[in-house]
DNA sequence: AGCTGAAACTTGACAGTGTCAAGATTGAGG
DNA sequence: CCTCAATCTTGACACTGTCAAGTTTCAGCT
């Protein structure tokens, strides 16, 4: 009782639920009051910490985001070279969306990849997972000893990442069968 | 006022002005009662030809897929051969969302594809861009006099969908710079 | 020690939403 | 002319996001 107006942590436990929320029934059955209930905290306690609903929803993404990226670092980790990890990665990002099929909507609904960084007009490599990416794609051009212009380097990475994330799409439509097993890796990349 | 009680055709009204909506506002601004209103009728008038708001939404989104589908097929008309097609349909692809960025969110918004087949578990079969897909691919093969298994079929299937359909997804990644210039067909395909 | 102001939270209200039940209107077929 | 189903209206309900105002708590200053 003495803490009714000090929850402590009430930001990141109104993140954690919301993510327990969501796995539960969606992101379309989610509301503020909700997640405040479920914290035991009155229905408008959420905006001393968020302006919106959408600030706590891209707070989520953003913690959401970091996890994924933990799997994809720890995939590529055990790699010989930098092309296996590519490959290795790419099965992770693909397997991530598949086990958890709610994320994909989630994350990348209305395209809004880079929650936490604000202005309008933000660069790709300002997505951590493409900046995995990324370095590791230098690496192949080093370890390979390949000469390409920057123009060129963009367009390859867009492709190796247009392809990873197209598998990811698909690989976690809902009621959709597409005939392939998504758990088997030989399906999958090696491209 | 003789026909208060008569709309003609209400139902394919609702679908049109829905799109439009859609187009102005976004899906998350559409409402049922907004529809509704724009249509001069009242706020449940939809509920004579929709059991639900998703019910709408699903006749809108086989509505624009079905544009959608007439422009893949457009678009491989005028090819010299299978190879090309493939090509020419694939850079349709990423064109169109590229045209029209809400689409993308809004068709494949929860991964219900094939939002015109009501059973749970549907098969990629069903889905009308993606028969075009196949159509090319078969005739592909026989143009170059390939043998490939059932399941090998299958997997490179998903492959060039998954390829086409994820750079789809980041060319109308909105609020993302991704360094690429999406209405130059040379950076995109050409596998 | 007491005051002050900001931060965190509550309470109460508001308009807007999807949905449903009940009633009104219409036209087609017996 | 009657009936009945389809179509649309009206009125209500619970729920939602949001805001304004009030309450509690605590840190920092005097």
């Amino acid at each position: 009782m003495s803490d009714k107006y000090h929850h402590e942590n009430l930001r990141q436990e109104l993140i954690d639920t919301g993510i327990r929320i969501i796995n539960e029934v969606g992101e379309e059955n989610l509301s503020l009051r909700g997640v405040a209930l479920a914290c035991n905290v009155s229905h408008s306690a959420p905006y001393a910490h968020f302006k919106d609903k959408e600030e706590l929803l891209d707070a989520i993404k953003t913690s959401v985001t970091e996890r994924f990226t933990e799997e994809l670092k720890t995939a590529c980790e055990g790699a010989a070279n930098a092309d296996e990890g590519l490959i290795a990665m790419g099965n992770a990002y693909i397997a991530f969306f598949h086990r958890n099929p709610d994320y994909y909507a989630f994350l990348f609904n209305k395209q809004k990849i880079v929650a936490h960084l604000q202005p309008d007009k933000k660069h790709v490599d300002d997505y951590p997972p493409f900046q995995l990416f990324k370095e590791l794609y230098k690496k192949h051009l080093k370890e390979n000893n390949i000469k390409k212009s920057k123009k060129e380097q963009e367009i390859d990475l867009i492709k190796i990442w247009g392809i990873v994330h197209g598998m990811a799409s698909l690989a976690c439509m809902k009621g959709v069968d597409t005939s392939i097993d998504w758990e088997d890796p030989s399906n999958t990349l090696v491209i």
